[in-house]
Order: structure tokens, then sequence, then C-alpha cells
DNA sequence: AGCACGCCGACT
DNA sequence: GTCGGCGTGCTC
């Protein structure tokens, strides 16, 4: 083995040593320099995956970002392992959104990349052992203990060794002791395994031997098989599938050997001609993406004139502003415009991004998508695997992907050309990651992207966001709103029911006031459909003794369990715990438990009273957990099966269907009055949103809002589609007690094991920061709605900052103080999180 | 974030 | 006396 001489005498020819800067997937606020190996040299470039050392015995990816040939002066670099890539994986534009969404959401750039990139880009590592070529038992200078020789004796036999065919010899204890041991005495080396976890998908395909390429021979081969039915079939239904005569050069494309079962042909038949070598079987990459390439796409996109004006009067402000805003009704035909603009996009050779929320990501959206661009576009969602991630991703990168229907993390691909962003449904919540860090907006995130790329980002929504709304009444967004809904079909027609009135006169069957249910009874003789809204799953929130007042609590989370009927079980929804629903009173054994507050799950049941005859379908999370079973509930629901729909806001987005006469939302207040100041808007936001449902074609739909706040203005603006004015009220209040779009708000989220501590905490965490930002701008320390999650407790401060505050300065300023209370080790086991713009 | 090194209680 | 608890500090 040749040792590394530092001071050799020889001169060597002058190589300058290579140093690189590498962004790790961890939450550290730096980049690490490592060394490069002579031999990667080469491979060194901006943007391309290494794998380096990190720590004593962590193997991880890490990308580079910048190269320089400047030593690290007050430590030494280590080697980097090895370069990944031949080309880069990560592009210039990635790492700038990278800088920008850890500075504006108080992350570092390395937990954006974690977020940013599929998991299967990264890699796993394995230590292996292998004993050391120069070590020979009997000439070492060494004792062996018993243990030492069982190892040495399976590494002769097994050459390698994993930590976890150690650990199944030794205690973990002694496993690290162990290893040192044997790596002392010279007996072992220690390898690392570093596999992609990516490989590309494949399946068998066969092709013709060669040698009967050539007519004769094939006549030949065909007599031979005269006499064997089967395989002659087999050869037929190759030739039919692949005409070698017409072009030879197609027999290499081959055939799907699965595919001749597929028509009934005999496996075993197959395997016979291969056998023989008259097929020759490979294995052939293919893509998961589940696309037929030789379709070919060719559907148009059809704008009526309202459409077409819309997109006239968008590209006009465009040419002024980089971010439009299209405010349209449910109905209205957003999405056609959309995919107006992005056909032209990618037409001319450029990249194009529609952003969804979640749920609004159907099949019937990717198939409309499909339909149009064929195998351009990528759809990127969560309930795709991590390989199918990564194809999408790669495909990006090498530019045979050019646009992408995604959720929020498709902004983190690898965009070159990209130069059309459209947020669709932009007001929804879903826009906004919580866990874990960074906390981005990805809607804000696109306009960053948009300004990264130069590209134009188009924002769309019935309902936008105050924040949206705002910025385009104060020209920072380009506007557009497209009245007219597609066929001329009317708005539904809202009625506020007065529960309190009904109540009174004794109308009410429950939850349900008495004009709902003579309604439904309309629609259901009419053999219409209906939506009964509650955005709350479960049977009961809570329940409750009616003797002494005792409610049902998780033991983990300051909530109330809901009660789930189907399961007789009580629920937190926040941690998951469940525990069979007591028959009793836990705490005085009355048996007077009532059930509180409806949830879906009763409305289900309800109904089943009321309508015995009637098929009725619950969509909620609950019912939706399998793969596959929220597609078959709505196309049930699309093909008339059912003829009831109970669901949470899961039923309000993306979904046409056509028979909906009648939307019911039944507890209005519920939306309404939760302690958050957005709330209302909220509150208007979904109920708009669900009412869309009802009546999507000729006839007009109605919906039936229930509350016992029938005086709040907000019905008022409701019932007369009064966006604007509902939005302009909100603003009133919006400013007065300064809130967003006005200010800015910065949340500081405090937890920790200890109740006493996490207040503590918060408390001096409050005094530092008034003493920055004065007490006008921070509000004074206090639990959230669930105070306890998880058996975590939890603390919030809010800052609010106006518009033209320096806003890294305060940033700058919030780290000074998170630091300075860390220094206090009583409250070393409080952690603490940002969250910019929380929504 | 992991993970090793380090200092105090219940046990082979 | 040790095993092992998790506090603390580092990772190029």
């Amino acid at each position: 083995m040749s040792q590394l001489s530092l001071q050799s005498n020889t001169p060597e020819p002058l190589k300058e040593t290579l140093f690189v800067q590498v962004l790790l997937p961890l939450p550290l606020p730096k980049t690490f320099t490592y060394r490069v190996p002579d031999k990667q040299a080469e491979k060194v470039q901006h943007g391309v995956r290494v794998i380096v050392p990190f720590g004593k015995k962590k193997i991880i990816t890490g990308v580079i970002k910048e190269i320089t040939n400047q030593a690290p002066a007050d430590y030494e670099a280590r080697y980097l392992f090895e370069v990944l890539d031949d080309y880069p994986m990560i592009m210039p534009q990635q790492f700038k959104l990278f800088e920008w969404i850890a500075s504006y959401y108080m992350a570092t750039e390395g937990e954006t990349f974690n977020v940013g990139i599929p998991s299967g880009l990264k890699l796993s590592s394995e230590s292996k052992l292998q004993l050391h070529p120069q070590f020979n038992r009997d000439d070492s200078p060494y004792i062996f203990s018993n243990l030492e020789d069982i190892v040495i004796n399976l590494l002769k036999k097994e050459g390698l060794l994993s930590y976890q065919q150690i650990a199944e010899l030794a205690s973990t204890k002694e496993i690290s002791l162990l290893i040192k041991e044997l790596l002392r005495k010279q007996v072992i080396l220690l390898i690392e395994q570093v596999k992609e976890k990516y490989k590309p998908k494949t399946e068998k395909y066969v092709k013709l031997n060669k040698s009967y390429l050539q007519k004769d021979k094939l006549e030949q081969l065909m007599e031979l098989l005269e006499k064997k039915p089967r395989q002659l079939d087999i050869l037929l239904k190759y030739l039919q599938q692949v005409p070698v005569f017409q072009d030879a050069e197609l027999n290499e494309n081959g055939f799907a050997k699965a595919q001749f079962a597929n028509s009934g042909l005999s496996d075993s038949s197959v395997n016979t001609l291969i056998k023989n070598d008259i097929l020759e079987v490979f294995d052939k990459e293919i893509s998961r993406l589940d696309i037929d390439s030789n379709h070919q796409y060719t559907a148009d996109i059809n704008l009526t004139d309202f459409q077409e004006e819309a997109k006239s009067s968008l590209e006009e402000q465009f040419a002024k502003h980089d971010v439009n805003l299209l405010q349209g009704v449910t109905g209205s035909g957003k999405t056609e415009i959309y995919l107006s603009f992005i056909k032209e996009v990618i037409d001319s050779g450029s990249q194009a991004l529609f952003l969804l929320p979640e749920i609004a990501i159907t099949t019937q959206m990717i198939q409309r998508v499909r339909k149009i661009f064929g195998k351009q576009v990528g759809v990127y969602h969560s309930k795709f695997s991590d390989a199918e991630r990564v194809e999408i991703y790669r495909g990006v990168a090498e530019g045979s992907i050019n646009f992408i229907i995604g959720v929020r993390s498709s902004i983190f691909l690898p965009f070159n050309n990209l130069s059309f962003i459209v947020v669709d449904e932009e007001h929804e919540q879903s826009y906004k990651q919580f866990d874990p860090a960074p906390r981005y907006h990805a809607r804000d995130a696109a306009i960053v992207l948009g300004k990264i790329h130069q590209a134009k980002v188009l924002l769309g929504s019935a309902t936008p966001s105050l924040e949206s709304y705002f910025n385009a009444k104060n020209n920072k967004y380009g506007y557009y709103e497209l009245t007219q809904r597609y066929k001329e079909v009317k708005l539904p027609h809202i009625e506020i029911i007065n529960m309190k009135k009904e109540k009174a006169k004794k109308q009410t069957n429950g939850d349900y006031s008495h004009s709902l249910i003579e309604q439904l009874k309309v629609e259901v003789e009419k053999k219409k459909q209906a939506i009964i809204f509650q955005n709350r799953r479960g049977y009961a929130p809570y329940i409750q003794c009616e003797t002494c007042g005792w409610i049902a609590e998780c033991e983990n989370c300051s909530v109330s369990l809901t009660y789930h009927m189907h399961q007789h079980q009580l629920k937190c929804h926040y941690c998951g715990f469940r525990q069979k629903s007591p028959a009793v009173c836990l705490n005085c054994e009355s048996s007077n438990l009532q059930m509180k507050g409806f949830g879906t799950e009763k409305i289900e049941d309800d109904l089943h009273l009321m309508f015995p005859e009637v098929k009725i379908q619950r969509m909620d999370k609950d019912t939706t957990r399998k793969k596959y079973s929220y597609q078959q509930i709505i196309e049930a629901f699309e093909n008339n099966e059912t003829q009831l729909l109970v669901g949470t806001q899961m039923v309000s987005k993306g979904l046409d269907f056509k028979n909906v006469s009648l939307v019911a939302i039944v507890d209005a207040d519920r939306m309404m009055f939760y302690p958050d100041f957005r709330a209302h808007e909220r509150a208007f936001q979904m109920m708009l949103q669900v009412s869309g449902r009802a009546g999507r074609d000729k006839e007009q739909g109605q919906v039936f809002v229930q509350t016992y706040q029938h005086d709040n203005p907000l019905f008022y603006y409701l019932k007369n589609y009064d966006i604007k004015g509902f939005y302009e009220k909100q603003l009133e209040e919006r400013y007065q007690f300064a809130y967003p779009p006005f200010y800015r708000l910065i949340k500081v989220i405090l937890k920790s094991k200890e109740a006493v501590q996490t207040q503590k905490s918060a408390q001096l965490m409050y005094n530092g920061l008034t003493q920055i930002f004065g007490t006008k701008r921070v509000l004074a320390p206090h639990e959230p709605v669930i105070a306890k999650i998880k058996n975590i407790f939890h603390q919030e401060i809010w800052i609010k900052l106006e518009k033209g505050h320096p806003l890294d300065q305060a940033k700058q300023k919030i780290s000074e103080v998170t630091n300075k209370l860390k220094e206090d080790k009583q409250f070393n086991k409080v952690r603490i999180y940002f969250d910019v713009d929380p929504a």
C-alpha cells in the first residue's frame, strides 16, 4: 500500500487541487468544503451530485455549489468520495430558488434542497466489511477473541458482511467495539456500498434471433413449426406486431414477452422458442409514466368568445405585469385559458408549469391535459412513487418533459427554460407547506421562480386570496375577471336559512331545517343529485356527560375525541389516538353520555334514516384512504349510481357533476367562527366553492346554507355573489386590526414536553422581541387553539411588521433573540420554529 | 438532523 | 464495580 508522502523529492507537475463547496440536504446553515481527488477532478462541475463522508460514519449525497482552488484555512478538508453525475442535476436557477426560500422563510438552504429533490436522487449508503487483503491469521501479531474469530471465518466464507449480518452475531453494543478492534488489528477493511436508489424499470422483451431475419430462413422455420401450432402462433403474432421484413431494424425493438400471454398465447411455448434460440430475451428499459407513446395527440383547445377576450386582455396585461390574476366563477372555463397559454409556450419550445392543489389533480384533469400535450406532460403528485418522481425530474432536466402539472413541490423541478407558470386555485391554503421546514407558500415561491426565469405567472381562482386581490387592486398584478359561466348557465341561487327562527318555530329536525329536508325530498323525487357539505369528519366531534359535564379528551392532545360510529371508537384527529367508546361517563359513571355536534358520518346516518331508499355515499378522509376509493366514489356519483353525496371539502374541488341541483352547507357557522383572522375569508371562499358544484347544466342550481347567525354580513355578500364587496369589507378589518395584506406576519412557535418551560421561554422570547420591535408589533405569547399535540406543549408569538419594514434585518434580529434564548440551558429542550406568512 | 462522546443512577 | 440513561456539541 502506497503512503501519501507530503514532501516528495521528485517534483510533481503542478496540479491544482480542487475544492468544492457542497450543499448537503441537512438543516445546517452552511455548505461544506471537500477536496476533490485528482481522478474525479474532470467530472466536477456546478450542480452535479457528489457523495461525501460526513462525520464519523455517515455518507451522504450533496450537490456542488461552488468550485475553488483555495484550501480552507482553518480545517483540513476531507476528500469527496465520488462525483455522481455527468451533467448538472441542480440548475443554477434552482440554487437561486433555494436561496430565496431559505432566506425568506427562515430555513436553511439544506432543508430546502432536501424537500426540493425526490429522495430517489439522494443515495443510501451501507457499510460493509471485507477481510483486509494483507491479513493472515497466522502471521498476525494479535490475539483474537472468540467472537473475532467467528467474524474472520465468516468473512473468509462470505467475502462481504454487512453491519446487519454482524449484528446477528453480537449485541449492538459490542459491534462498534468489535469493528474498532478488527480495524485496529488490520483484519478488516470497511467499504461503503453506495446504491442509487433509483433503478430504471425494465421489462422482458423478446426479439427474433438474427439468423431468421432472411426470408428463406424464416420460411424454413415456419415449416419446422408446422407441427407445433402453439409455437407457430407465437411466431405469427410476433411477425404481425413486428413486421421485420418491411424493416429489419424493427426487430431490435422487440416485443414485450408478457404481451403474448395477454393475447391468450402460452408463456411456456414462448419459453420453448427462447430455449431453442428462435427468440431472444432482453431487458428493455421502460418508462413508469404510463403513456401510450404511439398515440398521436392533436386535441385542440377551442376557446369561446368570452375566453378569447379574456385571453387577449391577459396577453396585453402581461406586457406590463409579470403576474396576472384571473378571477372567474366555477364553470367559467379558466382551465381552457390556462391550457391555451400553455400550448403556445410549449409549441415555442419553452417549459410551462401548472400548479394545482393536491385534491384538484384528478384523473379527469390529467386525461384532459394528456389529450392535448401527450407525453410532453409530467404529472408530479404525491400519489406517485419516488421512482416515478425521479423519472419526471430527469425528464425535466433532460428536456423531454416540457410541461409539468403538479403540486406545490413541483416548483423545485430542474427547469432551465421556464416561461409560463399557472397557479390555479391560488387561494388554497394547501399551497403553504407546514412541516417540515421550509414553510414556503408555493404561490409566492412560484412568483419568485417566475422572476428567476423571467417567466410570466398567471394566478387563477374563483375566490382569490385577499392578498392577491389586494395586489391586483393596487395594480401590482394585472387582473381580469371572467363573469360568464360556460354555456351561460346561471349561478346557483343561494338561500340562507335562519336556523334560529326555524328552531324557534320547531321546524328543525335535529341539525336539519325543515326547508332543507323538504328541498332534498323534491330533488330526490326528481332524480336529481345533491351534495351535503360538512367540513368535519366522524360522527360526533365530542361526547359529553350530561350529568357531570365531562368531555372525552385525547390523552396526548388538548382536543376532544371525535366519535366514529362505524368502528364505535373515539379518535383523536391530531395524533391518531383511538379508544373504544365508553358506555358510561369515565368521570361519574353516569350513563347519560351525549353525542355533541355532528360530522359527515352522522349526516350520512341521518340521511339513511330520512331517505331509506336512496343511495348515499360519504366522501372524506375516512372513506378515501385506499388508493382508488376517491376515484370510485366520484365515478359512482358521476354515473348517477349514488344520489346523495355527503362530504368534507374534498367535494368542493375540481369536480364537474352534471346532475347536481342542490348543495347543502349544513353548518356554516363552524367554518366562520374559529379564532383565526382568516376564518371569514376561508369560510366565504369555501362556501362559494362548494356552491359552484350546483347546477352545472342548463338548470339553475340551489344552495342551502344553514346558520344561526344569518344577520352576519358575510351571508349578504355570499348570496349576492358580491365577492368584491366582501373583500373590501375584509380589507377594512384587516387594516384596522393590522393583519395581512397590510402587515406581514411572522409566527414564532415554541414547543416542548414541559408546559412550564414552554411558557417561560415564550415569555423570555417575547421580552427580547419587544425590546427590538416594540410592544405594538409583537403579540403576547399565547397557546394556539390546540395547545398540546402528541404531548408536546405549544406557545405562539406573532410578530406583525408593517409593509416596508426591513425584513432581512427583522429576521436577523429574531434569530439573534432566538440564539440568546438557546444559550440559557434550562430551555435547551424547547424547540423554536418560524413561520413566515403563516397560512 | 444524526450521532458520538461524556457524566450520573440501577443492576449483572 | 458496569451498563446505559440522555445532555451537548460537531459535522468540511
